[in-house]
This record gives structure tokens, C-alpha cells and sequence, in this order.
RNA sequence: CGAGGUGUGGCUCAGUUUGGUUAGAGCGCUACGUUAGGGACGUAGAGGCCGCAGGUUCAAAUCCUGUCACCUCGACCA
């Protein structure tokens, strides 16, 4: 295949500097700037815009399912953040405190959420009483504050917007059929809506969420081969209810501690947009989360009738997101302007277009140049948009199937290990040690358990004793 | 938190080793004109407490001390 020819010099090359590439593209995108609080971006108008996509999008999926969605306060005293031990543990060391207010030392410091599993368990135990009173199917939009040593925009920020859903059970079985539902909408939206295809399954037990009883992730693998934990649900079982003493009087007139999950996907998933989909000009946006669909560039503007021609053009279109460049930059500039903020379609319009009755469509994928016929450019447009969105997600899988590699012994993990950027597959014995010691050798942590099994081997990659489960390894983020 | 690196117009950087008139360049920005199918060109202009604080010196972007911020890698991290 011919290398394809760099238009954008802005942009460092990924073959040359991947971790470059990402900065360069976000910040030539214009998706982020960088603000004057470490670590604390600020979303510009195309950033947040994909975000409020990803908001909507998701927030109808939510309520298809029946929650309702609640607004809990971002601070947590510190008495409350204490109540279950494991999860205190766990985010102790990256929270913010809050010492004083109005001047005044305060008599117990506030924590600024990390998360709010305490809220919400404190906010349960007074309102759950009855059977009668469940199931709780609450989720808040909101932002949280986590003091991480490094960040990068999207991946790891200090405060960062995510949604949080938390609900309250009457058994077991009903959490653990919520946690794992959650994680399918969140999946089935990656694969529909951000064409992003996601490995689904169980964390293990050094890797899951502070306190939880499981943890269920969606695995993603970036364009250079590390792996992106994308969105996790949780099963709290009644681990939580018995530190806050959420109880309920059921059918019988006995006590029972209810039983709780978690479920939360945050603005991360936009790094893995631009990870998955994007290249070296920049953002590849799918149409389905675009917030402008298609860039009319009108070529030679200046011309009699050009402009208007354009106009035209996007209130035909009307079904679709579409905005005309009518800056006076040139078309050049703008065709690189609209790739690098990753709009999926372009319409070329001028002089020689006009005279012919046609516009020149530009797939942003591919960049397939396709010349149509104005009077059925509306149908067009339509079928571009969704091929491009199918063979994007197409090929996202084809990387990830393509990347995804089989272990069967710990020369052979360590040999792909170094050589082959991906996820790897190996049985496991789900002992913590050989997890400990597969990243001492291998600087691979263990992604997920999958809910798809095979029995690939009999035993462990790593010691040898029988296997337990088929378990996706990488580097991650 | 460890190792390394960088702070000079909006951006990318030169100048620092060897202290010396008025601190430079390219890009971007503004105005006018010519252009226009893959980041056009000309002319004229605006824009700098050289990260911050001390110190050395006749003299500091340049040397010394401290400090802050950011970047990369590692450790850590739902």
C-alpha cells in the first residue's frame, strides 16, 4: 500500500510519536485547551459538543431501562466517606480536601467527590424502608475530582464529567441483572453509536472498583495497541447496605440489607474516539456522535452565485448536521480544517460543479472523492454517512481481531509481549500472584475475564496449575 | 513520588556554553490589494516585566541559589 501523503504538517505522524500524535490532535481539533489548573482541561465547543452527544445519547438509553436521574452535592464529609473500609482505601489517596470555608478552619474537612457511592448509600438508608420502596434506579451527570499524580486530556484529568448511576436492589440477583444490563447498554452504544467494538467481562479481583463484589468492564484496543478500560458496572452486593445500614422490611416482615450496583462511563470514552478512529490528519469522528455531519466549502466563493449555491445545498440537506465554511480562508485550508476536527463529509461546490449540476462528496475515512448529481445529493449523503459508519466499526474490529494474540506459554506472552502491540490472550489460574508476576515480566495487567469463554489450554500461562478462565491481557491506559 | 526535559510576543523556536548597544526568526494576528479544486501571494503594521523571587556584577534572557509550572518515561491509579 502507498504511504499515504501527509497534508497537515501540524501534526506529529503516528508511526513517528503516538503519545504526540494524540496531544497534536487534540489540541489542532480543537477539542481541548489546557487551562491554568494542573491537570484540569477545559472542554472547547467541539469537545464538549461531542460530549453532549455522548450525554443524550445515553441518557435515553438510561431512561429506556427506567432510571431517573438525580443531582447529588460534591462534597462528602469526611465521617461518610469512611464507612466502608475497602472503598476509603481505595480513594483515599486522591481526594481533595476542603479545610475551610468563609475564612473559618471547618470542624470536619470535606472531601470533593471522587465518586459517590457514600452519597448515595447515605441518601438510600433514609428513604428505603419497604419492599415497596425498590428498586432505586438513580444516576446523576456530574463532574468528580481525583488528585492523579500524571494526567493526559480525556484519559486522565484531575476533574473529569462522567455519569454515575447507582441503584438499590431487594436480591441479588436483581443487582447482579442490573450491573450486567448496564454494561451491554454501555457496549451496544460503543459499537452503534461511536463504532467502537468492546470486549465485555469480569474484572479481577486486584482490578476491581473499591469495595465492590464484581466489577464489569468494556475493553477497548487503541489504534497503538494499548487497551482502554472504557465504562464499568459494578455489583456492590449488600456490602455497602451493611456499612450504611440500608435496610428494608420485606414481604415477611423481616429485615434485609438491599443490594447495590454502580455504573459509570465518563468523558475518557472521547479518547478513545480519537484513539480508535482518528489519523495522521487529525480526528475521524463517526456520524452517529458528529456534531457537524458535513462542511459545504464553497470553492472560489467570491464568484457570482457560488455562496448561495452552498446556502442551498445545506437547507436541502436539513435532515443532517450541516454548516458551510464561508470564511475567506482558503479551500485548502479549509479542506484541512475539516478534517483535523473530523467532520465525516465534505461537499465541494464551485464554478465547474455548478455548471455540471453536481458537487464532489468527500468520505473523511477514506477520503473517496464521489461526484453527484445535485438533484440527489440528499439521498447520497444519507447512504454515505451510514457506510461510513458501518465500515468504520468494520474496521476498528479488523485492528482489534488483527491485534489480538494467543498465549499458551509464558515464552510465548513474553515474546508478543515486546513485539506485538495488542491484547493477548491466556489462561489463568486467577491466582493474584501469577497476575503480579505476568506484569513484572510483561508490564501486562489483566483486562478482563470475558463472558465469551474458550478453553484455550488446560492450565496457567504463567504457573502451570489448572486454568481458570480465559483472560484478555495488554498495556493499558 | 522517582528519573529526565522544557519555560523567551498567541504558537514553534533561536540566542544561554564564552554576561556587553535598542532581544531575533518563522507561523499566526490586523489593514489593503491580488488570488482560489489540498494549509495562496504582495505591501504595510501591531504585539515581549526572557516563568517567578532573591543574589553576583559597572552590566544578567545568559552566571549562582531558591521556587513554581508544564512535558516525557516509570511508579501509582475504578
Amino acid at each position: 500500500m502507498a504511504k499515504e501523503k501527509k497534508l497537515v504538517e501540524a501534526i506529529t505522524s503516528m508511526e513517528v510519536d503516538f503519545a504526540q500524535w494524540y496531544t497534536d490532535v487534540v489540541k489542532k481539533a480543537e477539542l481541548i485547551e489546557y487551562s491554568s489548573i494542573r491537570g484540569c482541561m477545559i472542554l472547547r465547543p467541539l469537545g464538549y459538543a461531542i460530549w453532549e452527544n455522548i450525554q443524550r445519547q445515553l441518557d435515553a438509553d438510561f431512561k429506556a431501562t427506567g432510571v431517573e436521574n438525580v443531582y447529588m452535592p460534591m462534597f462528602i464529609p469526611e465521617s461518610l466517606l469512611q464507612k466502608e473500609k475497602d472503598h476509603v482505601e481505595g480513594f483515599a489517596p486522591e481526594v481533595a480536601w476542603v479545610t475551610h470555608g468563609g475564612g473559618e478552619k471547618l470542624q470536619e474537612r470535606l472531601c470533593v467527590r471522587p465518586t459517590s457511592e457514600t452519597l448515595f448509600c447515605d441518601f438510600y438508608s433514609n428513604i428505603i424502608h419497604s419492599y415497596r420502596d425498590l428498586p432505586k434506579l438513580y444516576n446523576q451527570w456530574c463532574s468528580v475530582v481525583r488528585w492523579e499524580k500524571t494526567t493526559r486530556p480525556f484519559l486522565r484529568s484531575m476533574e473529569f464529567l462522567w455519569q454515575e448511576g447507582h441503584t438499590a436492589h431487594a436480591t441479588a440477583e436483581e443487582a447482579e441483572e442490573r450491573t450486567i444490563q448496564m454494561l451491554n447498554v454501555y457496549a451496544d452504544f460503543c459499537e452503534r453509536v461511536l463504532a467502537i467494538p468492546m470486549i465485555k467481562g469480569r474484572k479481577s479481583e486486584k482490578e476491581k472498583f473499591a469495595g465492590a463484589h464484581a466489577t464489569y468492564t468494556i475493553e477497548a484496543l487503541m489504534h497503538d495497541g494499548k487497551a482502554l478500560q472504557s465504562g464499568t458496572s459494578h455489583n456492590f452486593g449488600d456490602g455497602f447496605a451493611r456499612a450504611f445500614g440500608i435496610q428494608y422490611t420485606d414481604q415477611n416482615n423481616k429485615l434485609q440489607y438491599v443490594h447495590q450496583t454502580s455504573w459509570g462511563v465518563s468523558t475518557r470514552i472521547i479518547g478513545a474516539i480519537i484513539m480508535v478512529h482518528g489519523d495522521d490528519s487529525g480526528l475521524v469522528l463517526p456520524p452517529r456522535i458528529a456534531p457537524t455531519q458535513v462542511m459545504v466549502i464553497p470553492i472560489n466563493q467570491k464568484k457570482e452565485g457560488v455562496l448561495d449555491k452552498a446556502y442551498e445545498i445545506k437547507d436541502r440537506l436539513g435532515e443532517f448536521k450541516v454548516k458551510v465554511d464561508d470564511s475567506d480562508k482558503s479551500p485548502g485550508w479549509k479542506f484541512s480544517e475539516q478534517e483535523m476536527r473530523g467532520i465525516p463529509l465534505r461537499i465541494e461546490i464551485g464554478p465547474k460543479d455548478m455548471e455540471a449540476n453536481q458537487a464532489v462528496i468527500v468520505r473523511r475515512d477514506t477520503r473517496e472523492k464521489l461526484v453527484v448529481s445535485l438533484d440527489e445529493i440528499e439521498k447520497k449523503v444519507g447512504e454515505v454517512l451510514e457506510t461510513m459508519q458501518r465500515e468504520m466499526l468494520e474496521r476498528a474490529k479488523a485492528h482489534r481481531d488483527a491485534h489480538t494474540y494467543t498465549a499458551t506459554t509464558m515464552a510465548e506472552f513474553e515474546e508478543i509481549a515486546a513485539n506485538k502491540p495488542g491484547f493477548i490472550k491466556a489462561m489463568w489460574c486467577q491466582d493474584e500472584a501469577c497476575e503480579n508476576e505476568i506484569k513484572e515480566k510483561t508490564a501486562c495487567t489483566s483486562r478482563c475475564m470475558p463472558f465469551e469463554q474458550e478453553q484455550i489450554a488446560e492450565t496457567c500461562v504463567c504457573c502451570g496449575k489448572p486454568a481458570t478462565a480465559l483472560t484478555y491481557w495488554g498495556k493499558a491506559y
